[in-house]
DNA sequence: ATTGGAGATCGTCAGTTGACGACTTGTTTC
DNA sequence: GAAACAAGTCGTCAACTGACGATCTCCAAT
């Protein structure tokens, strides 16, 4: 719970005198835009694995910079926070996924086994999953706004390409469309959510337990329409 | 993010001599364990909504009391969050569960829908869940280990009970048995987080999703089995 | 070499926060 | 009704934390 971090550079030495030469300072002096991005990177780690509520000194020294270099690129921590997010989050989405999931020259199972396993390896990651919760848990309605969009509309897009491939008419109603989709895609969130913020030990790997549940999914597709069509 | 109230009380009037009758003090005297169960009480509700970095001078103001009594009852804001924890918790959790769970008498899909209609109530919760979130984010391995043993066991039973209804062998390994049981319960427990802790809109009843859920899974239960089987 | 702009740090301030010693006040008991 | 105990508060301390003015230092262009 502690972000407290002991320092790591010994801190520059005073020189005695300007003509002080042969030991290079302990600065490392980076261009505006790479310093820039590396305190992003590095404080979406940070602030993932400490909560939003971590220290500005804990993340500047994860960065091997002092504290006050911070403040010449964010002007506020909120701030820094805000783009982490922006960087972090929404960044990760990929605009391919739509294309790549209608895409019927391929069977549906071979394209949501394929996306999955893209989705795995760039959402369902320790750093997104804990950047996400840790915001959604600070600020009700910030995490969800960046990205409920793109998940929802993923949701359609899988929901009604099961429809199409299973000869099925499309629910009508989209939050019927959204909950069938949450079957497959809030069993995969949460066998994530287990893994890297519940810390469950996990016995079979990612791409089995994909295979397994969008089997699963497809497998009661039919009849989950049905179920959802008959009830309110 | 903040978790700063503002002061409640006006705070006791310095009375000018003992013998100011009439108006009575401001302060509420409170039996010993009553004062301690309201403060673990209130302190869950307050962490759970500002998490566990929250302020005790917050939760001191939220109980009407001052910060100072806080101390008189826990050592440390730690050991008031772990009985917290305790309390809040792994205490709701119940016993009669696994009975009902197991009552042949019924048919399953009737013992879920009844166990799970329960579990919403006690378990689902926001309070609950955030708690639950918040502890896993900042300590890992604290949330589980209170937890982990009973809802693991709740996974074997259900899987077990399935099996026998449905007159398959249960999969002998556990580790089987528990990702088959996170198909059902993994979907609702996601289905609890996004409503509590993501803020995402609820159209459908509880109990609906809960059926089809329920109904989902027992649908498909053979065939999960025997894809676990064929994978390791 | 000189110079000046930009990268980087030091030191510090004001507000916050967990903790606690000293004190006050209500209630119970004889 | 006063003694004695426990519930409750005040005020404060030291460490923490976001923010920032002043200053230093590196490098490139002149």
């Amino acid at each position: 719970m502690n972000a407290q971090l002991t320092r790591l550079q010994p801190r520059a030495r005073k020189t005695t005198q300007g003509t002080a030469k042969g030991r290079k300072s302990d600065r490392t002096r980076m261009a505006s835009q790479d310093r820039r991005r590396q305190i992003l990177d590095k404080a979406a780690d940070f602030f993932a694995q400490y909560g939003l509520t971590a220290q500005t000194r804990g993340l500047a020294t994860a960065c091997g910079i002092s504290q006050r270099l911070l403040y010449r690129y964010f002007p506020t921590k909120d701030v820094l926070i805000e783009e982490v997010y922006r960087a972090a989050i929404a960044g990760p989405f990929k605009a391919v996924w739509f294309s790549e999931l209608s895409d019927r020259n391929k069977p549906l199972e071979e394209r949501l086994n394929h996306f999955y396993k893209d989705y795995f390896a760039t959402i369902f990651t320790s750093r997104w999953l804990r950047l996400f919760m840790h915001a959604s848990l600070a600020d009700v309605g910030m995490a969800p706004n960046y990205t409920s969009s793109m998940i929802l509309q993923l949701l359609e897009m899988i929901v009604a390409e099961a429809a199409c491939e299973q000869d099925v008419a499309t629910p009508l109603n989209k939050d019927v469309q959204h909950e069938i989709g949450w079957t497959l895609h809030g069993a995969l969130s949460h066998y994530a959510i287990r893994r890297h913020i519940y810390g469950f030990a996990q016995h079979a790997p990612e791409d089995t337990v994909v295979a397994v549940h969008v089997a699963h999914f497809l497998g009661g597709f039919r009849s989950a329409v049905a179920a959802w069509s008959r009830r309110p």
